[in-house]
Formats: C-alpha cells, sequence, structure tokens
DNA sequence: TTGCGAGATGTTCACGTAAACAATTACCAC
DNA sequence: GTGGTAATTGTTTACGTGAACATCTCGCAA
C-alpha cells in the first residue's frame, strides 16, 4: 500500500485559463457558466468547448465570495442518533437539493451552554446563507440563541420563543389523543414514561397527557421520567411491572415504549390483555413490534420540507417573519391496547 | 406575522474595518484571527477587543478563496433511512468536527446513473477538500466514480474496487459466525433473508452465507429476497411459515429480521423454540425485541473514525492510498436462537 | 452616406483574505 | 557609538469571480 504524489494539485483550470483557449475574455466564460442571455451562439459553444477542453470546475469560494452566497444550509443539530432528528435532516437534505442548495452539518456534542455559544461561533464563521436549528432542549434563552450577521434561522423542536421562526408537530395534540384514547377504552389512569427533563419535546407531551387527565378530573400519577432509551424504557416497565397497579402506560417515545413492553413480557404480563401501551412516533418498526404498537404519527418529512421552505423566504426575501408552524400528528391504533380487564 | 426588513444586510465587518479601530494593518488582524506568533500581547488584546467591537467575524470564502481549503467534507449518501448510513454518518460529523471540519451532505435521490453522474458534477463544484461516498449499490464502476480535480475520495460499503481507499464492516465474517452460529447449534441448513440485489453489502452477506453452508457440504436453499425493511422481513416471514420446514432464518439485517418474527409470532410459532432467527447491525432496539435478538454488531463509529482518518491524510499529503480496511464485526448472541427442537 | 440602436464582447475593479516581502523598532555585544 | 539581529508591524499582491461600465460591430432607416 505505497502511496503515490498526487499529480500536482494544479488548481482547476479558471474562467481565465478557458478564455485564453476560447480566445474570448474571462468575462463572456463568466456569461456562458451562468447562463446569461447576450452570448452569440457559436461563441457560446466554442465556450463550452473549451471548457470540456481544460476541464473547468468553477470555484465556489470566488463566487461566494464574489455574491455573497454560498448556496448552502446549516444544521445544528444535537444528536443524529433519534429517529425523529434523522428524518427530519433527510428531508432537510432532500428538500434543499430541490432549491439546489447542499447541507451543512453541524454536531453539538453535547448541549450545555459553552458547547452552544462555541457551536454559534463556528456557525457563523460557516459558509451557510441560512440556518435550522433542530435542538431538544428548551434550556436556549433567546440571548443565547441570536446569531452573529442576522442570520436567518428556523427552530425545530423548541420553545425557541418569540422572535423566533419555528416548525414543530403538533406534539400537544398528539399526546392528548394518546391519552385520551387509553381513557376512551376505560382505563382509570393512564401513567407516562417521559422524555429527559432537558427536553422540550419530553415535557411538552407531559405536560398535554397530564391536563387531560386532570381535564377528565384524573390527579396525574407520577411522571416516570426515562432517556428515550429503550434501555430506559425496559428499566421503567420494571418499575411498572413491580407497583402491580397499572394498567395503561403512554410512552413519550417508541423506542421506550419497546422497552418496557419488554419488561412486561418478561414478567408474563400480556399486551394488551394485562396492560395497553401507547408510543409516540410511529418507527418503521413499530408496526411489527410484538404487539404491533398503537403510536402517533409524526410527519417528519413535511416539517423539514417546512423548514427549508421558510427559511428560502427568509434568505431571499431578507425579511424575518417569526411565527409557529405545527405539523399535525395522528393517533395510530394497533394492537397494543385495549380495555381493562374486568 | 407580518414580516419586516432585515437591518441592512450589511456585509458583516472585515478585518479592515477592524483594523481601522485597532489602529493598525489588516495583516496584523490576520496574523490574531489565525493566531500566529509574533504579534505583540498589547496590539494582540487592542485586536481582539476591536473584533468585538465592530463584530467581527472571518469571511469562509474569501479565506477559503485565499488557502484553497475549505474545511469540509463532502458526504454522497443515497438514504439516511438506514441504520447503518445514519450512523456512520454520524460518526464521521463527529469525527470531523474533531479535526475542526464541517459535514456537506448531498442526497442522491436516486443510484441510477444519471443521477451519480449528476451527484458528481454537483459535487465537485461544491466547497470540499475531500468526499466520503456511503453507497451500497455495487454498480458504481470505475469510470463512474472518477472525480474531477482529482479529489481524495474514500468509499464506504461499497465495492468500488482497486484504486480506491474503502473503509468497511467486516460483513463476511460476521454473516460467516451468524450462520456458523446456528449450523453449530445443530440446525440442518439456514435459511436467509437478504436485502435488495442491487445492495453490495447485500450481496457480500449472502455470499458468505452460501459459502459457509458449502463449505459444510450443504446445498444453500434459495435466497428469499427483501428490501431491508421489516415489511419485506414481514412478507417472507410468512412465506417461510407457509414451508412449514424452516427451523433457522438469517436475515441481512435486523428490520427484516423483526419483520420475520412477526410473521412467526402471528402464526404461533414459538421463537427460538420452533425457529432460530439471527439479524445484522445491532440496532438499540434489538436487544429489546421479543425475544431479544441474536444478531451481529457492527461498529459504524470506528467506520466514520477510520472514514476521516483516511481522508484527512489524504488531504494533508496530497497522496492516494488505495487499500481497504475492514472493520470487525462481532456475533451478539441473545434468546432468539436456540438448538432445534427433536 | 450618415447616424443610431441593439446586441455582443472586452476592460476594470472589488469582494476579504493571507502569503511574500519590506520596513521599522528595540536591544545587545563590541 | 556602531553594527547586527530578532521581533514586530506594514505594504503589496493575487486568489477567481461577476457587476458595472466601456467599446465594438452590424444592420437599417433617414
Amino acid at each position: 500500500m505505497t502511496g503515490h504524489p498526487r499529480p500536482e494539485t494544479r488548481r482547476g483550470a479558471s474562467m481565465a485559463d478557458v478564455a485564453k483557449v476560447a480566445g474570448v475574455s474571462s468575462q463572456t466564460v463568466s456569461r456562458v457558466a451562468n447562463d446569461k442571455a447576450n452570448v452569440d451562439h457559436a461563441t457560446r459553444e466554442r465556450v463550452l468547448e473549451a471548457m470540456r477542453e481544460v476541464g473547468y470546475q468553477p470555484n465556489h469560494a470566488a463566487r461566494a465570495l464574489r455574491t455573497g452566497r454560498f448556496k448552502s444550509i446549516g444544521v445544528i443539530v444535537f444528536t443524529l442518533s433519534t429517529f425523529g432528528n434523522m428524518r427530519t435532516l433527510d428531508a432537510i437534505t432532500a428538500a434543499a437539493a430541490e432549491v439546489d442548495h447542499t447541507v451543512t452539518v453541524i454536531r453539538i456534542p453535547d448541549p450545555t451552554r459553552g458547547t452552544v455559544s462555541g457551536a454559534y461561533r463556528r456557525l457563523s464563521e460557516q459558509a451557510v446563507d441560512g440556518v435550522v436549528i433542530i435542538f431538544e432542549a428548551h434550556l436556549l434563552d433567546r440571548a443565547e440563541i441570536t446569531l452573529p450577521n442576522d442570520q436567518p434561522v428556523v427552530v425545530v423542536d423548541s420553545n425557541a420563543g418569540d422572535g423566533f421562526t419555528v416548525v414543530d408537530t403538533d406534539q400537544a395534540t398528539g399526546a392528548r389523543e394518546a391519552t385520551a384514547h387509553l381513557l376512551d377504552l376505560g382505563h382509570e389512569t393512564v401513567w407516562h414514561i417521559s422524555g429527559p427533563e432537558a427536553s422540550f419535546s419530553a415535557l411538552h407531551r407531559a405536560e398535554s397527557w397530564a391536563a387531560t387527565l386532570r381535564e377528565r378530573g384524573i390527579t396525574p400519577p407520577p411522571i416516570l421520567v426515562g432517556d428515550w432509551t429503550t434501555d430506559s424504557g425496559y428499566r421503567i416497565g420494571r418499575e411498572i411491572v413491580a407497583r402491580g397497579d397499572v394498567t395503561a402506560v403512554f410512552a413519550a417515545n417508541d423506542q421506550m415504549a419497546l422497552g418496557a413492553m419488554t419488561a412486561f413480557h418478561e414478567a408474563g404480563l400480556q399486551v394488551p390483555g394485562d396492560i395497553s401501551v401507547v408510543g409516540f412516533d410511529d418507527m418503521d418498526e413499530s408496526k411489527a413490534f410484538w404487539p404491533p404498537l398503537t403510536t402517533v404519527h409524526q410527519d417528519f418529512a413535511e416539517v423539514g420540507r417546512l423548514c427549508i421552505q421558510s427559511l428560502m423566504r427568509e434568505i431571499e426575501t431578507k425579511t424575518h417573519t417569526p411565527g409557529r408552524t405545527l405539523v399535525p400528528t395522528r393517533l395510530v391504533v394497533r394492537d397494543s391496547t385495549a380495555a381493562p380487564k374486568g
């Protein structure tokens, strides 16, 4: 495995090189490259031929320096390991590609104040025209999130507060429907396995769950706090088994629901015979869990699409339009929920 | 929701502005910005203060134009929706951040010849110093994959062939161990649910499975072709149930294994009592499937790390070192496999 | 023939940065 | 004091592009 030197990093041919070969000015080459009118057909052909000959590739840096546009969207994300973030990123990437933009991902290793500031600083140096922040922590405050340069920003999945453009799924309604579904089946109360306390989504879903119970005159039982992982769902599932009096559980995501069901199975409990379970997310796998999981479907593709749409509008019009856009969620009833026994 | 105009897109302060305020030359500002030696302490402080005052942010485009380096890595990927791709991207992003590079994602909507060429063209215009191609199709040929500008490239998960730097998990060994595990338990043969034919990984795993059987004098049964999804696993699972004579199944990923197990449960078959199942990937959820899935663990984080390591070396030394690096896989035995009945 | 407009093409310049080189200063040994 | 050296700071320039402006050519009407 011997490395051999690359054939002289000739910094690709420039417009000037093309111009020389084609016998025109570099400005004419620029016009051809940008598909402007006012170029004679024969000249255009000659330039295109010259481009091929010298292997011309536009220099992105120079173009960006000149135009002030990078044709790229920055995405700040805390983790790619959750189903929702990944799906949203996927959709953002697809939507950006359609408007001829690329996506630059900046991962924040740890959502504490220091690293967040650092990421913003790093970001502001980045070659992007706008930013999508996918950030579930609700500890961001206004000052923290303000970007230099007045860069257009869209926030996903956070309580960024007024002044920001926010796109999110309608988590409140989803959590409400999930809880109501269980109550309507006849369960006396519904226990909740939540996401971590620092997560805005987790808080939001928990609040909606509690409100739904209270509206029916039920005092919500204590929240069981997980961390989104299957493992934490399993651990909490064992606690639930130990209590012995729980008939309905609403988990804040499908993975924790899965972990909990595993604990129930191990204890010999039937789902939904002995205990009903509802999740949140509607992962691809959820329909094949055992039993197939009743859960709340979120349209992450739509979230990504709306992010780019809002962002591009802000970039192009150079205006800022704060506001919150909610993408509907819907309850998908499968086989993990049923009326309580007796 | 009325949009109000942004306060004059002042193209952030430049080094010249900082220089004026600090009373130094712009070159000195440059030296401070790049943390060079040979700047008087007092001067440095004055410049830093001036930077804060005018809100200076380095202009990435100008810097890239001047240095020829973008501090960014391009990642070409067909889909982010598979567990492995997402994990690999996650690791690449983390590893790139450590060497102060960002990651630009380019998603190819559809891995046909035309779109691939298009993506390469788009890519070559991009502001990246090197490229990672995560591309499972084995239909890429040498000509297709050659990038202009002699850009450094690392290929993941593909049979890109000689001349490329390839990083991959040791899928052959993983598939071999999975198959051998089932045979060692006493199963007479092992059926295989494969990924789609166009996938190199799928082909690789299937070949290794077949070879392992043949080495023991067993003629491999027909391959059951899926498409990685849980749904396809379920569909094939029903076919397996219909046959009635299958005792061991090796699925090319965990999701298809999950789908198959669902079909088995529905048919009243016990896993592993009546039929053993092995997956591939070791998703986070797999340990909580019912039963917990025996599967092949792949270290995607290591793959991502090695990609960036190789790529950075090629970028920095300007050499090209083709070769294939394999990251070990390991069989994780859980509860979905057992000796056959009787 | 002359003049004029429209289209095609060329020239100049600035975007913000950092390398290369030049100039200035301070200090020290003799 | 003188010469020399090292540290610090300044000046000039080019990276590749595209906007603004200038020039040129041609066809056609007066």
